[in-house]
DNA sequence: CTGAACTCTGATAGCGCTAACCTCGCCTGC
DNA sequence: GCAGGCGAGGTTAGCGCTATCAGAGTTCAG
């Protein structure tokens, strides 16, 4: 009662094949202009191109794959990095994959103690990943990292504070790009300059810090007042009151995090002061708190899709290396930051 | 001068014929189990399941895809819900799509323009995507819709405020919920209540403030004062003041969303007004700001994630039938919300 | 006790693509 | 003039899985 179909399934998709036969050579010679490989003459190049658009062809990833990609399955845990971060940390990390024919797994790891992290491991070990990428704070993680050596998979961290020589990673400069912040409120004019530390466990805390000492050694003039923070609003609050709660008053705060600084200008206007005629509050991070917020924080940005993607990319490559029988040395890949001014920033008031 | 392998590339990895030889069986009969099909005995069905713990095997989804699927293809076109949101969704997206082997394609809808859109629309149909999940807001453009309508192309909108016979959709029920919420405050012992509306664009917002007045409708010696907002921070701002500025305050707001109750929360501290104390105030979405924030927001949370991968889930099945010849008819889904109590809301104060 | 129907399982043939090998023609050097 | 090399293709053989169909065994009505 169906028309008859040659073979079995319906398949009504356009294949390499009939982009072959269009262009009149064989459907080897257009996955070579399609993977952009040479030895293929222009002119056969152009006529396969032509033959493409023609038909709209769009190669299909499942068989690219399966005929020549070596089962690569990245897994992915996340804990709970702030949402914005996450967004743009899946968003980098699909495109590059899908773009790579890589298969993904993510896998939540609900609390941040050693066997919640233990568990999530070993639910993509039983995956069989043949990689993993770690965005922070899991990156940091000396449970997630080890039980993923012992397991003997190539693992890629984010956004570590610094480089270890037992695990590639992909990172900005946190130290610079403190630098860099606090060089611009010195340009700005500001001399009494209050600094919020983030949470201990983790590296970068300890690297913002010695980039902000770093710029203040150029401007001896200048007072820092450093206080603790955790990364987190509440103890932003906190730190935030005792540095205005000084005789004299910092006429800028830098806050290690966003959500921090988005404290300090809550603190700020809970004492009537201006933000940031009365106080410039920076942040860093640039989640989207930096933007919900009135005014807008002014902060360090992180390139944070691409550095997911750049993490996809090293996976593959150490994998690829791995499977070779060489063992990759263990990369460091640094990319750039970028100081992203809003409204929270502003020279100080005239005394 | 490397070993010689059998054929080209090496494979160490464990294959369904790997189990069906470990089991005895040929490997279509692995493969119905995995796929957990009937017409299997029992014991042969265990002897399977026990290699593939055995060798720890996981089917290649890619494979499966080339021999099964037909080339499913789903597009997500994105544009600037909330960092929180999207995370949400996104994670939703990829375990469904993971799962049922789904290739996924993102698209960035950069600004929320009918051009802007239409090109997104254009570079999915160019990567001839065999359907669209769309997030909100997209998902009540007409021109996104029409376009992917003229096209052919199965398409699922995400938290459409309300359902209309041209589009399935996945949804709670926004009336309800606000209704709840209201009820909520009413129950809390409110009689003075404010309410922000939400963007007039967006068809949830006229369906939350019918909720809202439905619940009003039981309690006939309460009194609201409705204004309007736009859904961002600021316009919650200018909201909260025109509420807050009345000769009779109310002793609680109700915003349509988390980003104008942050607001709210914002204008009353400056107001010295304290939260709950002084002013209950609630959202809607709960997005991440709604826990940043102190006090922590109580508001409705929708399952996003759930909500995500009802889409995909919808939309192949949707594309499925429609290979089959159906035209299935759009169908509506909608999903539990519920109401997540926080520090933000509590009974009025006593008079 | 036979044919029909139904249950369980295996053999075969691809899905769309590419790795590895092969062929053919042309150029180069001696 | 011929070995050797190289560039531009084609040929073959799968990748790991499943649709399809063809049995073999089993049940059951008549």
């Amino acid at each position: 009662m169906q028309m008859n179909r040659s073979t079995r399934r319906t398949r009504n998709v356009i294949t390499i094949n009939d982009v072959a036969r269009l262009a009149g050579v064989s459907p080897m010679t257009v996955s070579r202009v399609v993977n952009d490989e040479k030895n293929v003459r222009e002119s056969t190049r152009e006529a396969v191109l032509l033959a493409v658009r023609e038909l709209n062809y769009v190669p299909n990833l499942a068989a690219r794959n399966l005929a020549s990609a070596e089962h690569v399955r990245i897994g992915v845990i996340y804990s709970n990095p702030s949402a914005a971060y996450l967004s743009e940390f899946l968003v980098g990390v699909l495109d590059e994959s899908a773009g790579k024919g890589a298969e993904l797994l993510l896998v939540k790891c609900e609390a941040s103690n050693p066997d919640a992290e233990r568990i999530s491991v070993q639910r993509l070990i039983d995956s069989a990943v043949t990689g993993v990428v770690l965005p922070p704070p899991l990156s940091e993680s000396d449970t997630v990292r080890e039980a993923l050596q012992a397991a003997g998979i190539a693992t890629v961290g984010v956004a570590t504070g610094r480089f270890r020589s037992d695990l590639s990673c992909v990172r900005v400069d946190d130290r610079a790009a403190a630098e860099d912040m606090t060089r611009y409120l010195l340009d700005l004019g500001h001399r009494r300059i209050g600094f919020i530390k983030g949470h201990p466990n983790q590296t970068a805390s300890a690297e913002r810090l010695t980039g902000f000492r770093a710029a203040l050694r150029h401007a001896p003039d200048a007072k820092a007042e450093v206080v603790q923070g955790y990364f987190t609003f509440p103890s932003g609050l906190e730190a935030a009151e005792r540095l205005l709660d000084a005789e004299v008053r910092p006429t800028a705060i830098f806050a290690s995090n966003d959500d921090m600084a988005a404290a300090v200008v809550s603190v700020a206007h809970r004492r009537g002061l201006d933000v940031p005629r009365d106080l410039t509050v920076v942040g860093f991070d640039d989640t989207s708190i930096s933007t919900t917020l009135w005014p807008a924080l002014t902060t360090v940005r992180q390139p944070v899709s691409a550095m997911a993607a750049a993490a996809i990319d090293l996976l593959l490559r150490e994998t690829r290396a791995a499977k070779d029988g060489r063992t990759p040395e263990p990369t460091d890949v640094i990319v750039p930051h970028t100081l992203v001014e809003r409204q929270s920033s502003s020279p100080p008031r005239p005394a």
